[in-house]
RNA sequence: CGGGAAGUGGCUCAACUUGGUAGAGCACCUGGUUUGGGACCAGGUGGUUGCAGGUUCAAAUCCUGUCUUCCCGACCA
């Protein structure tokens, strides 16, 4: 095998941090600024993202919401207004304390979140329960100010979506929390082709002021849990801390209910630890911006009329197509589509032409096929990309079952842990002090209580004492 | 934020130890020949060495500070 190829690229098995950053470089899709933490997203990555928000919105539009912007800075005293989301959040928000050269009598965080800001001016605009529920989303970017930043997995600046809504009912609240989970579970089985696992953070690992979360959890290729997204109910924490009242059916003052939820940019992050390979980037074609490349070889004028006229016909078929036709050699081209992550490329030249036959290959396993050129390449492609599309995702199930682990004794537990880690099954009292005595464990913590828990025994793998849970515990980005 | 490593054209690196006008390969541009896994020939553009101070006749080189990146911890989507 030509290894000039791998220049580029760590191997993912020899050291996986270098390579997934040396992915991001290689495919362009990010790249680094003089900010420590905020990157530029470079039109590759920023296809992607694009990709998908338009997904998602539409799913969010369909369920009743609408999108609205709110302001990036929040006055101090507003921020601080719910004591646990300023517990949680304190340490990561950063200030604006001048305008110009003028200091500021009060200073101005920089959105780490909006809850505070949709509270307030949720406050200001419902008095009845005629007006509820709101079921509001904005996209936008936030700012959190960590210490260790990497592309798309923590960054300090990064774009999410945040949805923030204000119900009557605790009900209705709570089944938003479970409605929007489940268009992420969804996005993440039927778009991003990775298999999740749903449920319910533990009172340590809950977002700063909610009442639960639930999450969407992930496991990477090196068996490294992603946290990928996370919808919360609030109940009242926040209509109270920001004085939320409406008038309510029986014409009594009432504290309404709300939830947020979000996804971020971090997916990207994911759709590489999970698919990608010492090629480059690999995408699922539902989400990949350019799902075709026709590369014309030799390019002869019946190489270059059948390259168009298969343009053309993909085109047609909705399907997202390119022709390279730049002055570099086939190699590179092939290389460069590879390292890009276009799902299927056609390669059309001569010698096979006299042939009667044109190349398809698929980007997932590299695999080559012919096919006539007479043939409905329409048709044709459309199968390839739903076949890459399917076998992405039983791919990576199958590698997330390989390092899933049940466990009962944590001398086990450890062992696994230190040696190969990815989600362990293991029962938990519901103490505290045994989350964090697992955390003592390379940093290994609750990811969440799986919504179909399994009893895999009846005593804590910790203390020993009766267990109420399982809990799916894992190392985490 | 602690411990370690590193910053020199877009990229990978040399020159630093022993201060004396910044070099190579790749990429890029021009012309030509090519085209089935990162093409070849010829010519050319591009940096004053992350940034700020200091020492010196003279700093990429020595000193101080600072910023950024990477690795290991603590913290977090």
């Amino acid at each position: 095998m030509n290894n000039k190829q791998n220049n580029k690229i760590t191997r993912r098995d020899d050291d996986f941090a270098k390579w997934y950053t040396d992915v991001v470089m290689a495919s362009r899709l990010a790249n680094y600024s003089n900010v420590k933490g905020c990157t530029v997203i470079e039109p590759n990555g920023f296809a992607i993202w694009e990709k998908m928000q338009c997904i998602l919105d539409q799913k969010f539009k369909e369920t009743g919401h609408t999108n609205v912007y709110m302001p990036l800075l929040i006055p101090e005293s507003l921020l601080k207004k719910e004591s646990e989301l300023v517990k949680g959040f304190a340490p990561e928000v950063a200030w604006v304390t001048e305008g110009g050269d003028k200091k500021l009598d009060e200073r101005l965080g920089i959105r780490p979140t909006s809850e505070t800001v949709f509270s307030d001016y949720f406050a200001s605009s419902i008095s009845s329960y005629r007006d509820l529920p709101k079921l509001y989303n904005q996209w936008c970017s936030v700012l959190r100010w960590e210490k260790e930043t990497r592309p798309f997995l923590r960054s300090r600046e990064f774009l999410w979506q945040e949805g923030h809504t204000i119900h009557e009912t605790k009900e209705e609240a709570e089944n938003e929390t479970l409605k929007m989970l489940n268009i992420y579970n969804n996005f993440f089985h039927e778009y991003l082709a990775i298999p999740s696992i749903v449920g319910k953070k533990t009172e340590k690992e809950k977002f700063a002021g909610a009442e639960y979360t639930y999450t969407v959890e992930a496991l990477m290729y090196n068996g490294v849990a992603l946290q990928s997204a996370t919808t919360h109910y609030f109940g009242q924490k926040f209509s109270k801390a920001y004085d939320i009242k409406y008038a309510n059916r029986e014409n009594k003052l009432a504290y309404p209910y709300q939830t947020s939820w979000g996804i971020s940019t971090r997916m990207i992050g994911a759709l590489i630890m999970v698919h990608s390979d010492d090629y480059g980037l690999v995408l699922p074609p539902k989400i990949a911006p350019k799902k075709v490349v026709i590369i014309p070889i030799g390019e002869t004028l019946e190489v270059l009329s059948l390259a168009n006229d298969y343009l053309d016909k993909l085109t047609k078929a909705g399907i997202e197509t390119y022709i390279d036709n730049s002055e570099k050699s086939p190699g590179f081209k092939f290389a460069e589509a590879e390292v890009n992550g276009i799902p299927v490329r056609i390669e059309i030249g001569k010698r096979d032409l006299d042939n009667g036959i044109v190349t398809l290959v698929r980007r997932d396993t590299r695999e080559k096929r012919e096919v006539f050129v007479s043939t409905d390449i329409a048709n044709d492609v459309k199968i390839l990309l739903e076949d890459i599309q399917r076998d992405m995702y039983d791919r990576a199930l199958r590698r997330r079952e390989e390092m899933t682990y049940t466990c009962t004794d944590l001398e086990e537990f450890k062992n696994i842990i230190n040696s190969h880690p990815g989600f362990i099954k293991a029962m938990w009292c519901g103490d505290v002090k045994c989350e964090e005595k697992i955390k003592e464990i390379r940093g290994c913590k609750a990811r969440c209580i799986p919504f179909n828990e399994e009893k895999v025994s009846d005593k804590c793998v910790v203390c020993g004492k009766e267990a109420s849970n399982l809990v799916i515990w894992g190392i985490q980005y």
